[in-house]
DNA sequence: CCAAAAAGCTAATCGCTTTAGCTTCGAACG
DNA sequence: CGTTCGAAGCTAAAGCGATTAGCTTTTTGG
């Protein structure tokens, strides 16, 4: 009988395949178990334990999205940029919208959190650097972007927006509406 | 003996006590087993189970949040109303930062949620009435404020603004924003 | 006073996490 | 080749929380 030949990678892969299929909620070692075809504590040789499965999936959304976001950015610049990056931003979660939840619920607080964020964070900073902005307006340039995206995000992901009108143009405006709070040329 | 006189009002009340001091991930029948004094099965008389807690719970934050706006837009109109409203929204989650997660966390699918979540909506349709904003512009404007607000509170509420910089800075520029995308009279 | 419903309790089950300790595969090394 | 030893896996068992079943007791309306 051949080994599963499990590693972390391969666990928290499996962890977002449920995450993906099943929902947050899902997200639990006996399926992460079930789908690998190994027993339940033979993932605690790969992971510490649910906890720190949950924070690993979190850190590669976070990472996956910033990826994506500095992907875009590149050969951009200044309004083209920004709305490449915050479309960019929502079409991952249009592509995994169980994973958004994961991305937010948890621990912001763990220390693994930061790097990724971190990388989120530069990504946001760097396609604003056009704009001139000093630090403190830059920060807080950064922050009202955050929540415009993270805001239509995760109600979108949660199904929130219950009725008919078309999701795509709020988000357009959203898009136009952040630009204008930025400096004009 | 006397019995404890629970109620399902109460039962909710203990747990908005646990999530508030505690956090979410602790709001559990136990916890609120003991702070109500009761055996955790004789929970089972007053709510169906954990499930229609957490619904409950999310359906109390909604409420009062609603409440809270509807009571300070009163005698006010246009961005003065707007701008109160936002305040006032921001202001729920500064005084109960651990009941924002209950508000976003859970099932926005189960009906319960219909009703409160309808007259947040009421409230937030009401004060842009002063706009004259038709139909799907409206239903727009509305989305955007909730993308606005909600993603600028549940960012703060999880700790997520790390930087120095004050956030009432951040929220102001917010408010310009969002009352931009108004239309001028 | 009495009956019945409501409120509570104890006992038991189930699913999921976690720990302990054993077994075995497989790779590196003589 | 054969050995050995660490990693990867497994089984067993404990513990915790939710839930169900079924009994007891209080309350309350007639």
């Amino acid at each position: 009988m051949p080994r599963a030949g499990l590693s972390t990678t391969a666990v928290v892969d499996a962890a977002l395949a449920v995450v993906d299929e099943q929902g947050l909620e899902a997200l639990t070692l006996t399926a992460v178990a079930a789908r690998t075809g190994v027993a339940v504590p033979s993932l605690y040789k790969h992971v510490g334990g649910l906890g720190e499965l949950r924070v690993r999936v979190g850190v590669r959304v976070f990472e996956e999205t910033a990826e994506r976001m500095a992907a875009v950015a590149i050969g951009r610049s200044r309004d083209d940029a920004v709305a490449a990056l915050m479309h960019a931003y929502r079409g991952y979660v249009l592509d995994h919208p169980a994973r958004y939840a994961a991305m937010v619920a948890d621990p912001l607080h763990d220390p693994a959190y930061a790097a990724a964020g971190t990388k989120l964070l530069e990504v946001f900073f760097a396609v604003l650097g056009h704009y001139g902005l000093d630090g403190a307006d830059a920060v807080h340039a950064v922050r009202r972007l955050r929540a415009v995206v993270h805001g239509f995000a995760s109600i979108e992901a949660a199904g929130g927006f219950g009725l008919a009108e078309d999701t795509d143009v709020t988000y357009g405006q959203l898009i136009d509406m952040y630009l204008a709070s930025l400096p004009r040329s």
